[in-house]
DNA sequence: TAAAAAAACGAACGTTCGGTCTATTTTTAT
DNA sequence: ATAAAAATAGACCGAACGTTCGTTTTTTTA
C-alpha cells in the first residue's frame, strides 16, 4: 500500500546516509530507528531481515550511481570522449563522497571474505559497472582513438579502478586533498601513453 | 617477565591472523582466546583494552611489512631498481595476501570517518610508508632514470598506491587471477611513459 | 462511516560484545 | 624452599545487537 511503500523509500535513503559513513556492516537497525524517530520494530517490519535492508541499501546506491555517473554521459560522442566523461563523473563523485564516503568501495574490503547474499549483490554490481567500463574502453579501440594492438580494455580498467581506489583512500583517510586532481592527471597520463604509442606505430 | 611476553607476542600473532580476514573491528577478544584456548580475561590481561591490543597488531603487522617489502630492496642500487624491487615486493605480499586480506587497506576504510588511536596509528604507518615510496622515487629522478622536468615522485607515489589497491580488491572481490599481472604492467607502463617523455625530449 | 488491512509500537528474548573483579594457579626471585 | 609477583581462570556486568510477538494506531477500502 501507499504510505508503506514511502516510508520503507525514506527508510532506505536515511540508511545509506549511515551506511556511508559507518559502513555496511556498521549499519544498525537501532541507528535508523533513531534517524528517524521510530521504533526498531517498525524500521524492521519492512525487511525481512537486516541483510535484506543492506541489499535495499546497495540497491538504492546502484540507482544513485547510475543516474548520476553513466546516464548522463551516454550523450557524448561513442569512444574517448564517452570514456573521459564517465571517468571523470566517477571521479567527481568520489571526490564529493570524501566527507561520507563510497559504499561500494567500503563494502567490497568489508565483503571480500564474507560470504554471503549481501556479497553476492555487491559482488554482482561492481562485475556489472566494470562491464560498462570495458564497453566504453572497447569502443574508444573500434573508434580508432586508441591503438587496437597495444589497448587492451581489461588492463585500462584494472588502472582505472586504482586511480578511483586512490582516490577515495587518500582523501579520506590521509586528507589528501589533491586526491581528486592526481587521479585526474594518472588517467591522462594513461591515455596519452597509448596515443603516444599509436603515433610512434606510424611514423614508424 | 619471560612468560607473559612470550605469550602476549603469540596472542598478537593470532590476533593478527584473525584480523586479516575479520578486518580490525571484527577482531573480538572471544575470538582470540577460543583460538587461543585461554579465557577472554586471560588474553585481555595483556593488554590494557580491545584498542591497544589492536594497535599492537598494527604494530606487528608493520614490523613484518618492513622486514619483507623494505628490507630486502635497500640491497639493491639506488634508483629506478631499488624502486621497482620495493614495488615488485609490496605487490609480490600483496598476491600472497589474496587469501587472507591486508590490514593496512582493509584499515583503511574501516577507520577512515572513526576518529581514534586506532586510526591515528594507522595513518602514521601509512604516511610512514609513503615517504619510503617518495624517497625511492625521488632517487629514481636524482639518478636520472626518470625525467626531473616531468616526473613528480608524488604523483608516481600515489598510482603506484592505486595499482596496489586495485590489485587487492580485484583479487580479493572479484576472484581476479590476473590482478597482481595487470598492477605489475601498469606499473611498468608508468616507468615507461616518463622514459619516453625523457628521450622524446632528448632527441629534440 | 464502519470494517478490513496495513503500519507502527513497545516490551522482551537470547546472544554477543568489551570490560571488571576476585580467586587460584603458575612462574620467578630470594 | 618459600615468599612475592605475575598470569590465568571464571563468574559476572551493562549495553547493544537482530529478531519475535501481541497489541495498538493509522490508513485504506467498501
Amino acid at each position: 500500500m501507499r504510505k508503506g511503500e514511502q516510508t520503507r523509500a525514506a527508510i532506505v535513503e536515511a540508511a545509506l546516509e549511515i551506511a556511508s559513513t559507518q559502513g555496511l556492516e556498521g549499519l544498525t537497525i537501532g541507528s535508523i530507528a533513531e534517524k528517524m524517530t521510530m521504533s526498531k520494530s517498525g524500521v524492521f517490519a519492512h525487511f525481512g531481515s537486516r541483510e535484506e535492508l543492506q541489499i535495499a541499501v546497495l540497491q538504492e546506491y546502484e540507482t544513485q550511481f547510475i543516474d548520476a555517473v553513466l546516464f548522463p554521459c551516454l550523450k557524448e560522442p561513442r569512444g574517448l570522449p564517452r570514456l573521459r566523461a564517465i571517468f571523470m563523473r566517477w571521479l567527481d563523485r568520489i571526490g564529493k563522497e570524501i566527507d561520507s564516503g563510497c559504499i561500494y568501495i567500503s563494502g567490497a574490503t568489508e565483503y571480500d571474505d564474507r560470504p554471503g547474499a549481501v556479497r553476492d549483490v555487491l559482488v554482482k554490481m561492481h562485475r556489472d559497472w566494470q562491464k560498462e567500463m570495458h564497453r566504453a574502453t572497447a569502443q574508444a579501440i573500434e573508434e580508432n582513438h586508441l591503438p587496437a594492438n597495444q589497448a587492451h580494455a581489461d588492463q585500462l580498467v584494472f588502472e582505472m579502478v586504482g586511480l578511483i581506489l586512490a582516490a577515495h583512500q587518500q582523501g579520506r583517510l590521509m586528507g589528501d586533498t589533491l586526491s581528486v586532481r592526481r587521479a585526474s592527471q594518472g588517467f591522462e597520463r594513461m591515455i596519452q601513453h597509448y596515443q603516444q604509442t599509436q603515433s610512434e606505430i606510424l611514423s614508424q
